[in-house]
DNA sequence: TGCATATTTCGTTCATTGGCTAATTGAGCA
DNA sequence: TGCTCAATTAGCCAATGAACGAAATATGCA
């Protein structure tokens, strides 16, 4: 029950749905979804560890960059068949298709030109 | 986006989802949830609010009393879809299952005295 | 080692939510 | 019509959650 809870919680909130679909098609490090979202970085990162406590991403160190991603044929179905039931029901979304366009402009910039410009933020 | 994140909001609640499984076996009035739940009827009632209008459950009005049900046939599909998702995940848990036994009693009471008690509350 | 930097954690603020009691609504019945 | 009673709505309080900025953790590089 709690597991399913802490994923049913983790997706009752736009941006968490927002940053799944977002990682569709690979996966993205932590400043790039901050580009995407227009958040605050820390904003971010609590919204990341929400889904990767529910297991709904997986996290990947590489260097100093966290890269996130949906989780493979590894993960537990329970997981897995929450993040196929979230990509089919949001699939047509007009929100989330223009993510997707902005997204492929973000992952086309410098990572570190990226990261650098949110100490503004 | 909107009606998704309905159903997801509805559904991140384990009061809630206690509710929706307690509706598998056919439809239960409102004091017969309460007696079930150990809220207040009150509580209940805004819960039954918040699934019915994710879609997530039926409003039947008969006489005094109100019955909810599970979406059937005619239900749009994404509710469905959450309905049995949930069905699917929680069927094996423990509590779901004293629930359901708890259930049967509830249902073998007589319905008026169930809510008279409930005066009590 | 010491510095720069990507990410997380901490502490705070504000909005939302779950719970209750009390008041209101609406349907049957005398 | 007035009374009873199931259910909902309103109003309130405590707890949770989302957002931010600042401080703390790594990690790579000079």
């Amino acid at each position: 029950m709690k597991d399913f809870l802490n994923i049913t919680k983790a997706l009752a909130d736009e941006n968490r749905l927002r940053m799944v679909m977002a990682l569709q098609d690979g996966e993205v490090c932590v400043c790039q979804i901050t580009q995407l979202m227009g958040l605050a970085m820390s904003t971010v990162s609590k919204h990341l560890s929400i889904l990767y406590q529910a297991g709904l991403v997986n996290a990947r160190k590489e260097g100093r960059w966290m890269y996130y991603s949906l989780p493979g044929k590894g993960a537990p179905p329970a997981a897995r068949e929450a993040v196929a039931w979230v990509r089919r029901s949001l699939a047509g979304n007009e929100r989330i298709a223009g993510d997707a366009k902005q997204l492929k402009k973000v992952l086309a910039m410098d990572v570190s030109e990226l990261c650098k410009r949110q100490g503004g933020n």
